[in-house]
DNA sequence: TTGTAGGCGTTATCAG
DNA sequence: CTGATAACGCCTACAA
């Protein structure tokens, strides 16, 4: 099928050696040699046949991605969409293809870690949504292999690998010190689910919040969702079954904010006025929303180039000024959040 | 680093053909043997070396795509998302990976595609957003490799492979048909730019609606727009510039329509009410929007499941009931197309 | 400046 | 049932 040297090695002459020095650049050819090898490969078409490469242990200019499987709601990947994103267009200026693995977290997610780690496809990896005693993490640092992560461990654990993150903890905190501003003084949160690494981090910042403004923290305001838009609406709902006084629910992603506010509205109450809502990331639709949603900045696209940045200067062995980096988060505040209380 | 089969064979005191055929699943193999073999193969972490099956030119369990790059505005990836979140799940579903290289359109992005297919790298690749007289599908044919279209040729140009489009021109007819039903006389038009495939799909299917509504066809009514926010943005103020009375603005995408509305509101306008906006897609963020638009339904993520299951029937020499396949577009009447004139 | 030879890890062919 | 051997396409000492 496709021209290999030997083909263009037999149709002009010269020893597949010189060829695949010409056609590499070294300086060891003579010129006009080069320059026949030159028009007789692009006569033939020829493209550098990328396994053979790979077999020989060179680089497979590839960055490799495993992202969670969501058959159903594929606006959950809001999230993995714009980093997504930034990981390809920062890939892309480097001359980087992404290798993307969709998988449901459990034993053939590692599978596909390990076709991509130890079948040798990728030069390094991204992972995103760290968990607790993340398998993937202890995998790819047995390994040895190159690798950066969005979202750094659980309270507790080592962080012993180059991260991005945001500080998730300050970004709870601020959120629930303006609520209780805002005259709140019962307000549910709706949690990730607990073997998400920042989940404790978000509790714990709701309840430097709550203390901050002398509230006392109540177990029973607080429930888990699964981070999609259902997961939101069901969690608000038990959480106005059960306490149907509370002024205020914070979701911990903007999707589940999303489903509070539709579960809000669907009790015939007014988001904002009646009970404020606010989320976290700031994916596009969260200012779509009606109303717009009061949220934690997070730059994801920023964070996934970023990424591919630090992963090809560990890929390269170059030196990493920052290879741990916690970016403080920023409220933005919108009509979800309601007015001041009187 | 990773084990090999000769490892395998040496510690196991076999050869190493014979373990090739014990993990491979051979059933000329002793029973004893293979389990021996596997357990040594277990104990030492044993991964196949993928490129170099893919050398002997074996499967790559690889589907590959090219995205459009796009860093500034990577909410315009929400048609791209959708369709990588469908084709991602099919494929993970057939144990089947994505290659995604992230490309401007022009000679890079050829040079992508020939590294992808000649490079053996995948198995088939998906392209969307056909162009006219579009490059890499005339590549894709002339190299005889496997492949799938979202969306088919312009009109007039031969359509001789297969693929999913959505009637676009039905869909601009019974959109323009909607408005003039409404009331409304004077509907300007948001074309996407002119080489991209569907555009005179559009186009003729605005024509159509008119003509059927019994109104005349103005050129100036009509403007050509990036597909992006910004270039419905910049559509919809020139439209306004110069034909204030314009009562309707149809967006040939939804990104451009969620533009238009950011253009009008910018006037002090209402959408709906004062200016009716439509757009094409259905894209998540159509219904989060505000006013919510009015738009074309397309079912983009069932589009990325079909289009996998049809690429790797083509890729196993399967036959294909249907590889030629127009769906038939939906509207979906909300907000943004405002009330009945009176 | 150019060519020869060997090997990356796998599988297919053919013998034993 | 098992094992040598060759080959996929490329790169890189080493030789000439």
């Amino acid at each position: 099928m496709g021209a290999t040297l030997k083909d263009i090695a037999e149709k002009s002459g010269y020893s597949v050696t010189t060829v695949s020095r010409a056609l590499s650049g070294y300086d060891d050819v003579n010129e006009q040699t080069r320059q026949h090898i030159i028009s007789v490969a692009n006569s033939l078409g020829y493209e550098p046949n990328l396994p053979a490469r790979h077999l020989r242990g060179l680089s497979t200019q590839t960055i490799g991605m495993v992202i969670p499987a969501n058959d159903q709601t594929f606006s959950a990947h809001d999230f993995f969409s714009q980093l997504l994103t930034g990981v390809g267009d920062a890939a892309s200026r480097e001359r980087y293809d992404l290798l993307i693995s969709t998988q449901i977290p459990g034993e053939e997610e590692m599978a596909a870690y390990r076709r991509m780690v130890r079948g040798n496809r990728v030069d390094g990896m991204v992972l995103a949504r760290t968990r607790q005693h993340d398998p993937r993490i202890a995998y790819l640092q047995e390994q040895g292999h190159p690798f950066v992560v969005s979202g750094r461990s659980a309270p507790g654990e080592p962080n012993d690998y180059p991260f991005i993150d945001v500080d998730s903890q300050a970004g709870l905190r601020i959120l629930t010190e303006f609520l209780i501003e805002l005259g709140h003084r019962r307000i549910g949160l709706i949690l990730p689910p607990e073997d998400i690494a920042y989940t404790d981090y978000r509790h714990n910042g709701y309840r430097e919040g709550l203390a901050h403004g002398g509230l006392e923290y109540q177990a029973d305001y607080v429930v888990y969702g699964d981070l999609l838009r259902s997961g939101g609406y069901r969690g608000a709902q038990r959480l106005l079954d059960t306490h149907p006084l509370l002024t205020a629910i914070i979701a911990c992603n903007d999707l589940m904010a999303l489903g509070t506010m539709s579960a809000i509205q669907g009790r015939g109450l007014q988001v904002g006025p009646d009970v404020a809502v606010a989320g976290f990331d700031d994916i596009p639709a969260a200012e779509y929303a009606h109303p717009a949603l009061t949220t934690i900045q997070q730059p994801i696209y920023e964070i996934g180039q970023r990424l591919v940045h630090m992963l090809l200067a560990i890929v390269r062995g170059e030196d990493l000024p920052e290879s741990q980096i916690l970016l403080q988060p920023k409220l933005v505040v919108r009509a979800s959040s309601g007015p001041k209380l009187t």
